[in-house]
DNA sequence: ATTGTTATGTACCGATCGGTATGGTATATA
DNA sequence: TATATACCATACCGATCGGTACATAACAAT
C-alpha cells in the first residue's frame, strides 16, 4: 500500500492479499480449473473488483504467476548465488525437496501443473508458463557456465546439458510432490541426485 | 469386432477405431480441457452414439487411458523384461526419449499432464492416474529387488528409492517433452540418467 | 453541501459445459 | 412381411462458464 490513495472510492481490499489467495486456487487447480467463482470466493471480491483490477482472468493469472516465482519457489535465485556449482546444485535439489514438501502449500509447482495441457483458449497461458520455464533453465546454465570457467565444475558436459538435466529432475521431483509422497521420499531423490550428479567431484 | 453382432442396427463405427481418435484428443488437451464437442468431432460420432458406448465422459477416458498404457508408452512393459538392471534402466530412459520425441503423438505422458490439476470434478481422474503411475513404479521396484536378488544391482541403494528416482527422471523427461525440445536433447538427458545411475557399474 | 470519481453489489449477458429425450432408421429374427 | 431391437441425428436440458451493465455507495476536491 506504499501509494498515495487518489481521489474516489477507497478499494476495500489489499491487491497483494487477494493476489495471494488467487494464487492458492490458481495452484492447486490450475488455469482452467480455477472458476472466476473459486476465485471470488477466495478472494473475498465480487467479479467486477476482480476484472477492474486485474484486467480479466489471464491478468489475474498471470500476476499470480508473478507473485509465485518471488515467493514459494524462491529457492531458485538463492541458490544460484551458492559459491561452487555443487553447492548451487545442493541448493537447488535440497530446495526443491523442502518447498515441494511444504504442506502449507498446495502440491506441486504452479508454472508447471497450472496449464500443462486445457482447452484452445489457454494457449497462451500454456506458452507463457513454458517461457518462464526455459528462463529458469538458462539462468541455471548460465550460473554452471560460470562455474565451468571458475574450475568447479567439469567442461566434460556442456552446462546446457547439464542445465537441462538438473532442470529434469526437478521438474520430475515437481511430479513425484502430486503424488502424496513423504518429505523423506523427496529428500531421498534430493540425496540421489546430488550423489551422482555428472560432472560434480563425488569423493 | 471380435464379437458375434446380435438384434437390432449395427454400430455405424469402429469402437475401437474411435476410441483411438478420443485418446489423441485427451493427449494433447486433458481430461477438462477436451470438451465433449471436441471428442465427438475427431472420432466422428455424436454424442449419443458416445454415452451409449461409454457411459460418459470419464468413462471414454479411463477407457483412452486403458488404450494409452498399451500402445505409445508401450516401451515400459517389455523394458521390464530386459537381462539385467543395467538394461531395464536403458530401456525405459531409450524408451521413453524415443517415445517422447515421437512428433506423431501429442507432446508429453498422457498419465502425467491430462489431470495434474483440474476442478472440484475431476478429482476421481486424478486420482486414477496417481494410483496408475504409482503402480508403473511399483512394477518397477519389483523389478530391480530381482535385479538386487540376482546380483546385477548393488543393495546399497533401495531397490523402492532407485525405482522412485527413475521414475522422477522419466516424469521430468515428460515435462521437458511438452517444452518443444529436440529429440536429440531428449536423448542426451536419458544418457546423462544412464551413464550416472546409482547402483550400476560404471566402468 | 455539491460535484466528480472510483469501487461495490446485484443482476444479467451469450456461449458453452456435460448429459439426455425423442423420433426416425437400419438391421436381425420370426 | 411383420416385429422387435438397437443405432443415429437433432434438438434440447439445467448449470456453469468468462465477462459486463447499471445503479448505488464512499471517498476527495471544491
Amino acid at each position: 500500500m506504499s501509494k498515495t490513495s487518489c481521489v474516489g472510492r477507497p478499494k476495500g481490499f489489499d491487491v497483494d492479499d487477494v493476489l495471494e489467495k488467487a494464487l492458492a486456487v490458481f495452484w492447486a487447480k490450475g488455469y482452467e480449473g480455477a472458476s472466476l467463482s473459486d476465485l471470488t470466493k477466495a478472494m473475498g471480491i465480487n467479479k467486477p473488483s476482480l476484472y477492474s483490477t486485474f484486467g480479466n482472468k489471464e491478468g489475474l493469472f498471470l500476476k499470480a504467476v508473478d507473485l509465485y516465482e518471488q515467493r514459494p519457489c524462491g529457492y531458485f535465485r538463492p541458490a544460484l548465488e551458492e559459491a561452487t556449482a555443487k553447492a548451487v546444485i545442493a541448493a537447488m535439489l535440497n530446495g526443491a525437496a523442502k518447498s515441494l514438501a511444504d504442506h502449507n502449500n498446495p502440491q506441486g509447482c504452479m508454472l508447471i501443473q497450472s496449464a500443462l495441457t486445457g482447452s484452445d483458449d489457454c494457449e497462451s497461458v500454456k506458452q507463457a508458463l513454458i517461457i518462464r520455464r526455459r528462463n529458469h533453465q538458462n539462468e541455471l546454465k548460465i550460473r554452471l557456465e560460470l562455474a565451468q570457467q571458475q574450475g568447479d565444475l567439469t567442461t566434460e558436459y556442456s552446462a546446457e546439458s547439464l542445465a537441462q538435466y538438473l532442470a529434469t529432475i526437478i521438474q520430475g521431483m515437481t511430479i513425484q510432490a502430486t503424488n502424496c509422497i513423504s518429505a523423506a521420499e523427496l529428500q531421498n531423490i534430493a540425496d540421489l541426485a546430488l550423489s551422482h550428479f555428472p560432472g560434480l567431484d563425488h569423493s
